[in-house]
DNA sequence: TACGTAACGGCTCATGTGAC
DNA sequence: GTCACATGAGCCGTTACGTA
């Protein structure tokens, strides 16, 4: 007979990816996650999880397990938690997302979302590996990376522009004929940049997509936020390549300039992450729909 | 019915082991 | 050396059972 409580602790450890921070989320000890692990597998009769030197991976039956009971581990929780009489408390889900586009295109879409949002910031390879070990539940990456277990739906193309203060544009010399990649090259080295960091992200693929070569730019500002760099284009501190979503109001208003467009847009993809073991939860069914990825 | 006692289960503490 | 899991020893609470 399989103990609720070995349930528990199994989920514990598939979650948090180790018995020792799976026995302080449930407030045991090591020693006794461990037992109900290696009870349960004992009930089963089959290993849940790899023992790996720094982590517990588990094994096609410890997903399929997971799988199996990780909805109703869930709701039984809700349901211990609230107090009586009280309405069913809504499920959590814990996205990881690039802050610009979170503000400005993922918010607008989750107004009116039937769970609670748990919001974390940070660089697409980081929130990833958060994904894998359970820490979140759903992810809008500006890249695929080959995880497995990961299921990965397009959400959206960012495309990227390249944008000046009109006031900057006036005193910035003569402009090249667009058609002539060398002398639009010469013009725009000779400009100031504003870079969301130091080996120049975003610039460099845009050189290296339109010019193939390198950039040879040392950029009079480095911040890493987009919503800065914005503000700092606008104050004319220079020039830089923004996301089309970040900057489109800022061009339609007059405080922004696009300086020039390339032959072949550069273009980025996002997707939305999610574990393949959790596409049965109606609450990340929904958020992927609602976030394009449906 | 109340009490004492043994058995059992589950926990913690301490420590061993292996990987990095 | 550090980190993480496994294991043995011992403690404690619960339960079953016998006895007054």
């Amino acid at each position: 007979m399989i103990d609720l409580e070995w349930l528990r602790s199994f989920a514990a450890i598939y979650r948090l990816g180790t018995v020792s921070s799976a026995a302080g989320a449930r407030y045991l000890t090591q020693p006794a996650v461990s037992q109900h692990l290696a009870a349960l597998e004992a009930a089963i009769g089959q290993s849940l999880f790899v023992r790996t030197s720094r982590r517990m991976v588990p094994t096609e039956r410890g997903k399929e397990l997971y799988s199996r009971v990780a909805q109703s581990l869930d709701t039984l929780e809700h349901v211990l938690r609230r107090p009586d009489g009280a309405a069913p408390e809504k499920p959590i889900v814990r996205i990881g997302s690039p802050q610009e586009y979170f503000y400005e295109t993922a918010l607008p879409r989750l107004a009116g979302a039937t769970c609670r949002l748990w919001v974390e910031f940070g660089p697409t390879p980081e929130l990833l590996e958060r994904l894998e070990r359970g820490e979140l539940d759903l992810v809008i990456a500006t890249q695929r990376l080959s995880t497995r277990g990961i299921e990965y739906g397009k959400a959206a193309d960012e495309r990227f522009v390249l944008v000046g203060s009109p006031e900057k544009m006036r005193s910035g010399g003569r402009r090249p004929r667009p058609a002539n990649l060398d002398q639009v090259e010469r013009w725009l080295g000779g400009l100031d940049w504003i870079s969301y960091g130091v080996e120049l992200p975003i610039i460099r693929r845009f050189w290296q997509e339109v010019f193939h070569r390198r950039p040879e730019i040392r950029p009079v500002l480095v911040i890493p936020s987009l919503h800065a760099i914005l503000k700092a284009v606008e104050l004319g501190y220079g020039v830089s390549l923004l996301p089309d979503y970040l900057c489109r109001g800022a061009v339609s208003a007059g405080r922004l300039r696009e300086l020039w467009k390339p032959p072949m847009p550069v273009a980025n993809e996002l997707w939305l992450a999610c574990r393949k073991t959790d596409l049965h939860r109606d609450e990340i069914l929904r958020l992927r729909e609602r976030l394009g990825a449906g």
